[in-house]
DNA sequence: CGCGACATACCAACCGGACGGTAACTGTCA
DNA sequence: TGACAGTTACCGTCCGGTTGGTATGTCGCG
């Protein structure tokens, strides 16, 4: 009847649980990732966590698939609102990680998953398999694909510059990368 | 006379770790790249290795200067075989990177390096200096420094995919890419 | 009851690095 | 040139803190 009483759901947990992971990720980095650190941080105990989250790994890939979601939602909400269809998935993917506000939490948690991509194979397969997945979100788009597969690359090389501090990129600069694709105008030789 | 019972040469040694160092990253990956797996392999023991290098973090340092400066005169090796001297310092980098290639080794010991910055920001820092060192090589070069910092971000986006396999990039496609910058044909907006 | 959602207590192994000691090399001064 | 002092290169061992993971108990709910 009423949920008053009834413990809570384990979904809010588990959902409480990534949030967390994600917090400490943002705040203490890397080396600070531990299950004690998240289990501390959340309101149910390190052995929960473990009965969620059988193992380290199977945390970092709830906190990945997370992150991933939220990344999907903000392409495909990029994708929405641009009237032009040449190109617009790659250049909604290259707008969602340009745009988007990157602050210091999002450096942060980008270490981390990044750290862990680069530690646990079965994590970098994991995104691999959510960039193949948004990548045939809209195969209608007529963009070549060595244009798209450009953009993608210049995108992911934007975030890893940004995630370790390797270029200053101004905004115009940034702005100047988002207009790249425009119809009738093939960046690489391959798409005539 | 004969220089068996002598000591051995510290900075062979030095070198000795550092390249043992590499060797097992190259086949342990992030989570066996151990001290101690570092001193088995040397002929040294794991004193010396702390000799020569205080910490794991400048072990770490070693190395990323050691692959910095193959990387660099890798780079200064295809800007001299370049004729053009337009945009030649940015499209040396992105050759450099694109044309090298990629083994198994290499993509182990990318990513012990992409873990190791993502970890430890000191090494990040190293990193980036590295990158502004390479990119004051030629300042003569004519190209904008926005399509300048387009092939940059390019390769780098490259090469993280290679390290994670994320994108399927054929030699077609890579061929492409390397006869982006040309002469008269600026690609971003900025670089008139 | 029984099952899933937790809590508590605990463990064992890994790993960075500290440490005391030794042997070899280098400079110095008589 | 040779003895002595000081320094550098290196060895082998040990420690202890951290951390991922386990084992077992308990409680509520259906």
């Amino acid at each position: 009847m009423d949920t008053i009483t009834r413990r809570r759901a384990p979904d809010d947990t588990r959902a409480e649980i990534i949030d967390k992971a994600l917090e400490v990720a943002a705040e203490l980095g890397a080396s600070g990732f531990t299950l004690d650190a998240v289990a501390a941080r959340t309101t149910v105990s390190k052995g929960a966590v473990l009965h969620h989250f059988p193992t380290k790994v199977a945390l970092l890939e709830g906190m990945i698939d997370h992150l991933g979601q939220m990344h999907t939602d903000g392409i495909l909400a990029e994708a929405a609102r641009d009237p032009e269809p040449y190109g617009r998935n790659a250049r909604a993917y290259l707008r969602a990680t340009v745009t988007e506000p990157v602050t210091p939490q999002d450096v942060s948690i980008g270490r981390v998953v990044m750290a862990a991509c680069a530690i646990e194979p079965s994590l970098a397969r994991r995104w691999r398999t959510w960039v193949d997945r948004v990548k045939v979100d809209d195969p209608s788009d007529p963009v070549g694909a060595d244009d798209a597969l450009m953009l993608r690359l210049l995108a992911d090389g934007l975030w890893v510059s940004d995630l370790f501090g390797i270029h200053e990129v101004s905004p115009e600069q940034r702005q100047a990368l988002l207009s790249l694709l425009t119809p009738g105008h093939p960046i690489t030789a391959n798409d005539a």
